[in-house]
DNA sequence: GCTCGCGTCTCGATTACATCA
DNA sequence: TTTGATGTAATCGAGACGCGA
């Protein structure tokens, strides 16, 4: 199977499907007999569970990316036919013997430009590259997973291009199946491992952001809680007080005032006749506070439970095979 | 059918590095 | 220029699951 699938492919079959993940629906579709036999979704011709559906994210950055001609993208290692992933112009990840920067030109965090553009002109990016103080910043061994351990790691900053594309696909599923993975890591120029960390600390930021918010939540609920307890305890102490006080009561048969915990009605009890009368002056309305959920990058999947939506690795075989 | 070892995945926690004020 | 804070890429170890023997 071409390894060299479009992001396009990727989201235009993988968005508002009805799975916590894509590797619940690739799950799925694995025990889907209209599979077709790929095991991947981006041999379904954009359709899936047999409606047509388009993609509200399309992950087809290509055209936004510069297309310069002299960025020596073709040199590039990554095999993609001429120019299709011209992201790579300025990719931190480039073997400096397959772009001009040899010596002097080396590279250092893209984002050390400030790229605020997908059209950035390469060759400012360039020069800013030549500035750069952190020579020796440029993961040589980036491209090969094989010298993965030869050197300490080195952190690098992934371009803004990259990570929005990164972006764009997380919004798209919070998950990767190896195909997915590799296509991703093909048009990022990036080593397969890399987007899956990338993922991985995507997954772990909006778990956080997203307990931000709950706790946020759940404080504003104490709070309202809170309040409504001390107006309920005063209001109750009103009660007991304008039943000591006026005397009309006390010629009444014994009552007892009772607060039910779980509907907020106080209940009169009449010893004589048995006989519940419900008063009106509780059941306060509490105003419901609904918890905010965390923006767009909330995940489908939102991972309190270990492991939940994990594909067999059978899928994953399936997939890359 | 059950068990064990292996491979693979994800996760949380942490480290290490880059960047900025 | 130095330094502390912050963001994030990368690593580590654990747990869960599926598969084959």
């Amino acid at each position: 199977m071409e390894l060299g699938l479009s992001l396009g492919e990727i989201s235009s079959c993988s968005s508002r499907a009805p799975f916590s993940s894509i590797r619940d629906r690739e799950r799925s579709m694995m025990s889907n007999n209209n599979n077709k036999g790929l095991g991947f979704c981006m041999s379904l011709n954009n359709s899936f569970n047999g409606e047509e559906r388009s993609s509200p994210v399309q992950l087809h950055l290509l055209p936004l990316l510069p297309e310069n001609g002299n960025s020596g993208g073709e040199a590039c290692s990554s095999g993609q036919q001429g120019g299709s992933v011209s992201v790579r112009g300025f990719d931190v990840n480039l073997l400096p013997e397959t772009e001009e920067l040899l010596d002097t030109d080396v590279v250092s965090s893209p984002n050390s430009t400030t790229v605020s553009s997908f059209q950035l002109d390469f060759s400012i990016h360039r020069a800013n590259k030549r500035d750069s103080e952190t020579a020796g910043l440029i993961d040589i061994e980036r491209a090969s997973d094989e010298d993965d351990n030869a050197l300490a790691r080195k952190k690098l900053r992934l371009s803004k291009e990259q990570s929005a594309f990164l972006e764009e696909s997380f919004k798209e599923h919070n998950t990767l199946n190896p195909k997915q993975k590799q296509a991703l890591a093909k048009q990022l120029n990036l080593r397969p491992r890399q987007v899956e960390v990338w993922f991985q600390n995507r997954r772990a930021r909006t778990k956080l952001k997203q307990t931000e918010v709950d706790c946020e939540y759940l404080k504003r609920c104490c709070e309202t809680l809170t309040e409504e307890n001390r107006r309920l305890q005063k209001e109750l102490q009103d009660l007991r007080a304008l039943k000591t006080t006026q005397p009309f009561y006390m010629q009444l048969p014994a009552t007892t005032l009772t607060m039910c915990p779980s509907c907020e009605r106080t209940t009169t009890t009449n010893n004589t006749n048995n006989t519940n009368t419900t008063l009106s002056v509780s059941a306060p309305t509490v105003n419901p506070i609904k918890p905010v959920p965390y923006s767009h990058t909330r995940p489908k999947f939102y991972p309190f439970s270990h492991n939940n939506n994990r594909a067999s690795p059978q899928a994953h075989k399936s997939a890359a095979s």
